[in-house]
RNA sequence: GGCCCCAUCGUCUAACGGUUAGGACAGCGGGUUUUCAAUCCGCUAACGGGAGUUCGAUUCUCCCUGGGGCUGCCA
């Protein structure tokens, strides 16, 4: 099947706009079809300067690039596919035409109403409790009169909504929909820029590019009468559409920008893992119907379906994000891991690039982080000396007293002093046998952590002695002790 | 206001007339552990209300209530 994401060049991908992107990339790829990317930029006010390759970009770092219509070659915008021009300011003419054909057909009027007029008339609508609706003063206009007012005077085009029709369609998540005929507006088509709006835009591209399902968000649900009625005035049978719940703020509203993060830059940068996010937003009102809760992309093309989509609203908890993020977290290999933190530890450390032994550092950290950013901080004590005090120390649950502290110190340096093989299992067996001669194990190794990282979690003893090498752990033990007596 | 859509634990959801209403996240408790994380085990927690259909409704129908979306020469 033929898919499509068709977004607005006004902003950063949203993750609403990620959710039925992806639902659309499974269904193409799925059936072996296409996936299509389309940009609505039919309003020139609200289009802004580089957006659709900040979209692209994004959506080439979820890994669901499109296979035709706009695309990102290299780090600049292209068009591959035959029914382009895939940028609708491109196909104005399209439009044009097809909007003349309804005017001759009759289903479209033009209208010359000016903003004030529309304006006052929706204020008086509204004060008189009706819906506001365009009230069809052009619609009556003579032919000849309108056609002569058509050549000199700013003007839209109409639909002309028949009021007696009931409008019932099949949706493909929703079932049967109707809509009473008299309550949808005659929707303005053209405006009087010449540019189409997006109801006959998207109507007149998704037939001639030959798209098989609509997924659109819920928002659409009330013009869709208007969309079928434009397929069945221009003799074509609409697409399948299918739309899905919206992704709801905690309050239950519309997700929006004042109540967190909506846009997928924010969760690049934030360090979140496309397969995190994917899995997550895929789920979102999706459910494969067993207890699978980690899928990758591949497996979602495999389990995917769209009569499995939730028809109600879902809240976008960050919560569960972040549990799939620790997931797919430690799914990555651990040399991967290491190469991909590298640049940020490196920012904050240059000696890191140059460290042999980062890799080995790498690992003891990856399945305490959630999100990259994190990583110079828990790796920080491998490339500063870490600061040390009584009170860190000291720990009155491992029954450390700081009077303690310095025997223990004391203790510890004479025993690691005493390995020549430098090695794990060496240095764990030291330990413990000196866990064996007194004290107890937590009151010998949580010292012993605290005095190497300087830190109250951080990764074992064991494995931080280890990696640091005995110099450097002799060392740290020493300037422990110097630093509290 | 009008129209349309929706309604199971706090959250994401399973159930397609008969279940002790299941799972996951979060929360809580515990095991493991030198800390944290990870991991394992357990617990708390839901069918919005009212009619109807039916031997039997979370499930089907209607009404109510609640929530949301739309109501632009924006998408």
């Amino acid at each position: 099947m033929r898919t499509r994401f068709a977004p607005s060049p006004t902003g950063y991908l949203h993750v609403g706009g990620l959710r039925t992107a992806l639902y659309s990339y499974l269904i193409a790829k799925q059936t072996k079809g296409e996936f299509l990317l389309r940009i609505e930029d039919t309003d020139q006010e609200r289009s802004v300067e580089g957006t659709v390759e900040s979209i692209l970009r994004s959506l080439e770092w979820a890994g669901i690039s499109p296979d035709e219509g706009v695309v990102l070659k290299g780090t600049s915008v292209d068009q591959v596919g035959k029914v382009g021009p895939y940028f609708q300011s491109e196909r104005l003419d399209v439009y044009k035409k097809y909007a003349q054909e309804l005017l001759e057909k009759g289903h479209a009027y033009p209208c010359f109403c000016t903003a004030d007029r529309l304006a006052q008339m929706r204020d008086d609508q509204t004060k008189a409790k009706q819906a506001p609706m365009y009230d069809r003063l052009c619609m009556s206009l003579p032919k000849e009169e309108a056609a002569k007012r058509m050549a000199n005077e700013p003007h839209v085009l109409r639909l002309k909504v028949p009021r007696t029709e009931v409008i019932t369609f099949e949706d493909d998540i929703r079932g049967k929909l109707s809509f009473q005929g008299h309550v949808v507006d005659d929707q303005v088509l053209l405006k009087s820029d010449g540019f189409p709006t997006y109801h006959l835009a998207h109507v007149v591209d998704d037939h001639l590019m030959k798209i098989d399902i609509v997924i659109r968000g819920e928002e659409w649900l009330s013009s869709l009468p208007k969309h079928l009625l434009l397929f069945r005035y221009l003799g074509w049978t609409p697409p399948r559409y299918a739309h899905v719940p919206l992704l709801l703020n905690k309050d239950k509203t519309k997700l929006s920008k004042r109540q967190g993060s909506v846009s997928v830059e924010e969760y690049i940068t934030k360090g979140y893992l496309p397969e995190a996010l994917l899995n997550f937003l895929a789920m979102l009102g999706w459910n494969s119907g067993t207890t699978q809760e980690l899928f990758s992309l591949e497996e979602l093309i495999d389990a995917f379906s769209i009569d499995r989509v939730q028809k109600s609203g879902a809240i976008f908890d960050l919560e569960k994000l972040d549990w799939l993020q620790g997931q797919w977290m430690r799914k990555i290999e651990p040399p991967e891991f290491a190469e991909r933190i590298l640049p940020l530890v490196a920012e904050k450390y240059p000696d890191a690039k140059k460290d042999k032994d980062f890799a080995k550092k790498a690992a003891l950290i990856q399945e305490r982080l959630t999100l990259f950013p994190e990583a110079p901080e828990m790796m920080s004590f491998f490339y500063e000396e870490p600061k040390v005090t009584v009170d860190l120390l000291a720990n009155e649950k491992q029954k450390v007293t700081s009077a303690d502290v310095p025997k223990i110190l004391a203790l510890l340096t004479s025993t690691l002093e005493s390995i020549d093989d430098w090695t794990l299992p060496n240095i764990q067996s030291a330990l413990e046998k000196l866990a064996t001669e007194g004290y107890k194990k937590g009151q010998i190794l949580w010292p012993l952590r605290a005095a190497l990282t300087g830190k109250p979690f951080s990764p074992g003893a064991y494995e931080v002695a280890e990696v640091l090498g005995k110099e450097e752990t002799i060392k740290r033990l020493t300037a422990a002790l110097k630093s509290i007596s």
